[in-house]
DNA sequence: CTATTCTATTTTGTATTCAAAACTCAATAG
DNA sequence: CTATTGAGTTTTGAATACAAAATAGAATAG
């Protein structure tokens, strides 16, 4: 059995009370208090809290704490302008070196919702992630994969609601792929782009 | 007189020590030697090290240490093409956001350059990271400006020769800058990721 | 001579300790 | 009644301590 660092499962396990609202937005979080809980020293914790505080989960005010943060919905904006354009590389980049098998597993995780006809949400959110996920690795771009604040958009985006139909961006998801699989990577990158900045408007508009 | 935060200062010098080459690309940071170096303890200097990984000049891995990344030219290309979509990005929001006045400190930073026949790469490229630093600034998007990835681009580009002569950048800046006072978006986002990119087929082509 | 095991040393990851800053809240002044 | 001060408590930032893992090097086997 492999020996997993203490600051990884630390990490892990605020990540999910962080979800799990086991620790609220805007609360303050007592070091010494929940290291105790997760049987830890501070000094694990200060390290997997570090690393949330890059993925915009927390926000730390020198000499004052740390805070869980609300992402607000400027700052919610502000990831998906981003990923508009990242995830836009990501196609471009993907178009030229992804191989049929990759291809078909992006096929694959779609097709089973083109037969039914009443898709179960958490089910297609979970395609939706794997889906964008495995083009940003399969881009080849290393630095674009490491982004740590995107790390959270689909729990974020899922939370608020930003979640299209999946009727109205199943078919945008295929043209995607059929960019991918002619290689045009310009119009993949558009349509990526395209794809991810609908779901921004919504976002402005429902603000 | 303010008072400033051990890990900021710890952070400040170890940044400066690399790029000054007192700690050489592939050394191993002794932490203990190099935090009583500096005067300091471990913990300090483990949460700057911890923020100089996010920035990418360090690498630490799990029980070995922490190493002086040497960037590759394959990691300063993915950041490349990173920041040609995010500066385009930042362009066409900042087109419709710019003040008369930021217009106009973007111009006078080029402005000297204008009438000189012998161009000082130094100031030049000062001049340059300014202009890019700003643009971020003034896009509105926090979350972009925040990104720490891109931190050193301009450093790493100086130092990889990547620095493409000034009397070929130059209109390019102004043109830039002329988009962004006609608001017009797209146009600066276009010239932009162009900028960018020619910076990036450089960087191909001379690997 | 090379490869392997074992021991001593170093270095990391984590826990503990401690001083200084921030907070709490009751007492006091206006 | 509201604002301010100040003692006591909490919490943070930083230093120190310590156990487990990694490393280096010597001793040993082949």
């Amino acid at each position: 059995m492999k020996h997993v660092e203490l600051v990884d499962r630390v990490y892990d396990r605020v990540k999910q009370m962080i979800f799990d609202q086991d620790l609220k937005p805007g609360e303050k979080i007592r070091q010494e208090k929940l290291a105790e809980k997760l049987g830890v020293s501070r000094s694990p914790l200060q390290k997997a809290l570090q690393r949330l505080e890059s993925e915009l989960l927390i926000e730390s005010i020198p000499r004052r704490g740390v805070i869980v943060k609300e992402i607000s919905s400027k700052e919610l904006i502000d990831v998906f302008e981003l990923r508009a354009v990242l995830e836009g590389l990501s196609a471009r980049l993907a178009a030229s070196r992804l191989t049929s098998t990759q291809i078909n597993k992006l096929k694959s995780c779609f097709e089973p919702f083109l037969s039914k006809t009443e898709i179960d949400y958490d089910d297609y959110a979970k395609a939706d992630r794997y889906f964008h996920d495995q083009i940003m690795k399969w881009s080849g771009n290393e630095v674009v994969t490491r982004l740590e604040v995107l790390s959270n958009v689909h729990m974020n985006a899922y939370q608020a609601g930003l979640f299209r139909a999946p009727e109205e961006t199943l078919p945008e998801h295929f043209a995607i792929i059929e960019a991918l699989e002619k290689q045009d990577g310009n119009l993949a990158e558009k349509l990526m782009r395209n794809h991810i900045e609908l779901s921004l408007d919504k976002l402005r508009n429902d603000k």
